[in-house]
DNA sequence: GATGAATGAGGGTTCATTCAT
DNA sequence: AATGAATGAACCCTCATTCAT
């Protein structure tokens, strides 16, 4: 009888939040986000169109919505894996969290790459993903660094782009970039 | 009066197909493909758009025409340069020229890299990717087997991920990403 | 603890009532009632969206409810001012508290006239309108009998007329109509 | 078989513009702006809905074109009638001349002051509006100085919120107006 | 009495595509 | 070959209204 109190809304808004962002998600790494309208996205969350607008102002709003949501759910590739005496130990953990995270979490690549691609306006994008880079090749360039490279940040550079080519060749080889043997071999070269 | 030739309707034609698809190029680069309409293009090429549908049965079509044409147009990074006697001048004159495509044709780039993430239906430019790729793999192997190294064909996969990354990269950072730098870098690297 | 009493819940009942009347009547009149939403009324009522469906069936409701506050608020053009002596007294009451009116409540004019205009459906409140005139205008054939005009019904009408001119002028000039002026120069027209 | 030339499209666009303003014109004063949607207008006019956004960029614009197809159309209430010999017979003509554009027109008014309240960003028509007034006052006061009336000016405004009272009057009591009395009773009344 | 999440019809607008000329 | 008026499906978004609590 007496009003929902409003923890209990709070819940209901969180749920049906992220049943709408799930949603989004899904079809967006499916079949790209121009090709996905707000009814199919109220449909797959099981939801009306209405309550979306509900949640999110706009369209693409709702990418917004999905960065923030992947970042809150973990942001894997970023834990930390200093290793203050064996740089070889940090190199070989940055690079075996990329791996994993391609193949565990292939579908946030697959969404992520073409939505910064599909949406210029959406600079935000970009600027993540830059500064996540940046952050990415500084590391790279002092693990480097410390592992005697005389040129460590053009080494890094490459280390860097190679792995930016692996999402892109991936979702285009899917299964026929062989991944794993990818990841030994660069444990092999680069001696780790 | 006297009624054209054929081959002069012939010539039209292909001047207003080229119209078109030049018109298309430069916007699907400068504005993606799906914030590009058929009037915008049939504008920019200082056509009616009906004349588009005369040379093209649908939009996705011209995104066919696209690729055709820059096929026909000389496919720059293909150009053979097998040296028979020195491997690692084949292999400078292989990285020498995806450098330049990159550098000279960045707006094709720009173009192909979007266009084959953003509308899934098009296989045949994956398709094409694809076959290239393997192509282009296949020739680094016999290179680097030549030049000696042991795991050839792992080596071509890092040296043709990182040429990868380079367009998606170069896409995101421009001029930040150190092109330059990297070739030469390269050049040192693989002692070329 | 102990259970409010029905006076209690008739007083809540009242107040919350007149919240949203007041809410409604601001709003309406700064921006018009297609312009303004049932969640705008919400918001500046300080209540919910639902409670004001406790109260009023449907938004045009809403208008039926602020006219009827309106009316019981005093109706304050119709404040009975017979003079049984001197005709030319109570006309000048008459125009006096027409233009004390329109000066005083302004938002009201320019609430109520566009809402007659705006809502056809609302034929109650033209009636409402029409039966006002009607009455306003026997009282002025009346006393305009009693100051001796020959053909009093006509004069009424063309006072009437200027009278309901007011209000609309003064929605479009605002503060361009020299409304001291013309009330002025009204007396002494008439010889008030 | 060859295209249509330019004056052919241009004559086939004037006839769909028309089209397309004349059935605004018809529903908007017939069920208000806010309650005509542009299908409305579309089936109206016997045209698809978007042809309307070939001709107008947004369902206000459509206002806008009324506007400029009225001024075109004549707007008569403006036509020249001075008489520098006879004031009186220039008042008479002026006041003959708008009790003929209302009951002439009359549609034009019940279109154009419920626009002007309804539409708040519309201030354009109320500009207009403005404007007409301003020089209808201008020549009223001229005309009632060379009659010798002392305070012209007052006595101007006077007529002229009549004047305009009558198309509000007129607008909500339709036929229950007495627009022929009162027209003769104006002249009467200024020995006309 | 009171809340706000949820619904869904409907509105304005865009745009690929057709077609008469 | 060429034009651009015309179509209509589809899309994003708004908002009055309902209802479980």
């Amino acid at each position: 009888m007496s009003p929902r109190t409003t923890a209990q809304f709070e819940e209901i808004r969180l749920k049906s939040r992220e049943k709408i962002i799930l949603a989004a998600m899904e079809l967006f790494s499916r079949q790209t986000y121009h090709n996905t309208s707000i009814a199919d996205i109220a449909k797959e969350a099981g939801v009306s169109k209405g309550l979306i607008y509900n949640y999110f102002d706009t369209k693409e709003d709702i990418i917004k919505g999905i960065v923030e949501y992947m970042m809150a759910m973990g942001d894997r590739i970023m834990v930390e894996s200093r290793n203050e005496d064996d740089p070889r130990q940090e190199l070989r953990e940055m690079i075996r969290q990329t791996f994993a995270f391609i193949e565990e979490q292939g579908h946030i690549t697959r969404l992520m790459v073409p939505l910064a691609l599909e949406i210029e306006q959406f600079s935000f994008i970009n600027e993540i993903i830059e500064e996540k880079s940046k952050y990415y090749l500084g590391r790279l360039v002092t693990v480097l660094e410390r592992m005697g490279y005389e040129d460590a940040e053009m080494e890094a550079w490459t280390l860097g782009l190679m792995l930016d080519g692996i999402p892109l060749d991936y979702s285009i080889l899917g299964a026929r970039l062989p991944i794993k043997k990818l990841e030994q071999y660069l444990y092999k070269k680069y001696n780790l």
